[in-house]
RNA sequence: AGGGCUGUAGCCAAGUGGUUAAGGCACCGGAUUUUGAUUCCGGCAUGCGUAGGUUCGAGUCCUACCAGCCCUGCCA
């Protein structure tokens, strides 16, 4: 694995490379990637599936999925199905499907050998009383007063937790290490709580739940997991993963790893927050495409290989840092340049009347620019068209070179066109008469040069369409620094009424499409219809002019 | 008696004591263009949080300081 390519190089890749390098676990590769089922994936998650996926490929290792559905209370089948279906539209295809609830026997009996060994208690202490007597950051905690019972009594105690003899919160599991550490999750840590609650795998048959701590690295264990790779917050957990690896009777022991989990500009990836914009209904749900989820990018156009060509560019590092949604949308736009087929809609239209043209004509135009095998179609050009809005100015800025008053302008794919008259209401235009340089098809203009292209859509052919636009939903940054309601930004979608030539509206949902020299566009997945189009805004075009 | 981490350009990021500190995004020039897109060419750190030290040689090693993040759930 010498010749590992240097742009996917990171510290965790060069890590394993000499594990493998050094026959650490049989120079075996094993990932997981252990999302808990309480709310959809967002971008944050992406990192952490191409890190984990991509590591097992590069290897040639595995990757498993992981429910870490310990908390019933927060979770449910609905999430399940929701993360299996973004793995896989992400590209992603998993080794074995597991869930932690499908450990709940052997990590019982886990708990049982830490008790027989004198390093697990059960505590009755109210759950105040533990966390006063846990001490603070700066003075250690004091020991309970239930620290010392016997094997034999914590054995029958833990069983009565199991059999429901207790009520919730009555009493805990906790591991017997060391009240006095400097690092918290090692004073006593809780293993197991009593929830009489119905579990979305397990039903009824357990009210004692196990605790993230113990559950994870047991999981990975069990799982033959090699690295088990996770974010930052779970650095100080390490001393405690390696703990009960280190004092219970199993065989394998996995490495956890920590990375900077993924912190994105003008998003939010805190899944308790994004539930809250959802049950709010301040945005239409888990998968609107201003969502920073992966339904909610998946419905706004990202294909899944500019996600995956995004995280592969954004590194792997301890450092916390914060990418720019630019760097996103360059990935975006850098995946639909070459995939998606161009066509022409406009958003604000401006009728126009072509004085001299005719009979209406048939125009071939290519569907790409520089890929022909993409193949071509035909675009209808008849007396009336609409144009875009902004393309036309009475008082046109400096260094505008697209239609104004007594001016020429090319129409993308057809003719050189003249204004001849602007038709006002008020001041605003709106109609132009123009007349058409009828040799000008495929060819410049004789004695002259017309600088300026602008998209059309023909006015008897064109369907009209829906075109949402997406923007950002937050107006922070940052938007966890603030309250949720003032980070919305309250504009951030806006729909226009426009036109798009037949070859866009027939499209099929999901279809996405560059909407020349606008930006690239999809066609709903949910409510898009050819007789009834609706697009939404993936990503506008670079614009160096910005009117 | 606090502990665990992290600082390389506007934003990411490579760099593992030895030419002149990779690369990407952004930005700025210029060429091509029937998309103000794309593509192409060029520019963009005398300096690696700061200050000392070790060394023939330091972004890399040592010391001290500064800044930021995380940890006191019966959440994950």
């Amino acid at each position: 694995m010498s010749d590992t390519p240097v742009s996917g190089s990171n510290f965790i890749r060069t890590m394993i490379a000499q594990d493998i390098e050094n026959g650490k676990h049989g120079g075996r590769v094993g990932t997981r990637f252990p999302p808990e089922p309480n709310g959809y994936l967002h971008v944050g998650h992406t990192k952490s599936i191409c890190l984990n996926f991509g590591i097992a490929e590069q290897f040639g290792g595995t990757c498993n999925l992981r429910f870490d559905d310990t908390n019933p209370e927060k979770e449910s089948i609905e999430y399940i199905n929701a993360i299996k279906r973004d793995v896989e539209w992400l590209g992603f295809q998993w080794n074995e499907e597991h869930y932690a609830s499908d450990y709940f026997g052997q990590l019982y009996d886990y708990a049982l050998e830490l008790i027989d060994k004198g390093l697990a208690y059960v505590d009755s202490q109210s759950a105040d009383d533990i966390r006063v007597n846990r001490g603070t950051l700066t003075e250690p905690g004091k020991p309970s007063p239930n620290r010392e019972r016997s094997v034999e009594e914590n054995r029958s105690l833990f069983e009565a937790m199991k059999a429901g003899k207790f009520a919730d919160g009555e009493v805990v599991l906790r591991a017997k290490i060391d009240m006095g550490s400097p690092q918290m999750c090692m004073r006593d840590p809780v293993l197991y709580r009593v929830r009489h609650v119905h579990h979305h795998r397990t039903g009824d048959q357990w009210c004692i739940y196990p605790m993230y701590d113990f559950t994870h690295c047991i999981s990975d264990a069990i799982e033959g997991i090699t690295h088990s790779l996770c974010t930052l917050e779970f650095e100080d957990n390490r001393v405690l993963y390696d703990w009960i690896l280190a004092n219970i009777s199993i065989p394998h022991k996995s490495e956890q790893t920590e990375f900077a989990r993924l912190q994105l500009e003008y998003a939010m990836t805190s899944k308790r927050k994004l539930k809250t914009l959802v049950d709010e209904q301040i945005v239409a749900g888990w998968d609107d495409p201003r969502m920073p989820t992966v339904a909610g990018m998946r419905r706004k156009g990202y294909p899944p290989a500019a996600i995956r060509d995004f995280c592969e560019r954004i590194g792997v590092t301890k450092k916390n840092a914060w990418i720019s949604m630019g760097q996103l949308e360059f990935s975006v736009r850098e995946a639909l340049n070459d995939s998606a087929a161009r066509r022409m809609a406009v958003l604000k239209p401006l009728k126009v009347k072509l004085t001299n043209l005719g009979k209406a004509i048939e125009i071939e135009q290519s569907n790409h620019p520089k890929d022909p095998e993409m193949g071509k179609r035909t675009l209808q050009l008849s007396d009336e068209i609409y144009i875009e809005q902004d393309d036309f100015a009475l008082e046109p800025p400096p260094k505008f070179k697209r239609l104004i008053e007594g001016g020429e302008v090319r129409l993308r794919g057809a003719y050189v066109i003249r204004c001849d008259k602007v038709v006002t209401d008020n001041g605003v235009p709106v109609e132009l008469e123009c007349s058409v340089d009828l040799d000008t098809l495929g060819k410049n203009p004789e004695g002259r040069k017309v600088k300026g292209v602008i998209h059309w859509v023909d006015a008897k052919t064109g369907v009209a369409a829906e075109i949402r636009e997406y923007g950002l939903l937050f107006n922070e940054a940052n938007p966890a620094k603030v309250e949720l309601e003032q980070a919305i930004n309250p504009a951030s979608l806006v729909i226009y009424q426009g036109f798009v030539e037949p070859a866009a509206a027939m499209a099929t949902p999901e279809t996405q499409f560059q909407f020349e020299r606008t930006g690239y566009y999809v066609a709903d997945q949910h409510d898009h219809q050819p007789e009834k189009p609706v697009f939404n805004l993936t990503v506008g075009l670079r614009d160096s002019f910005g009117i």
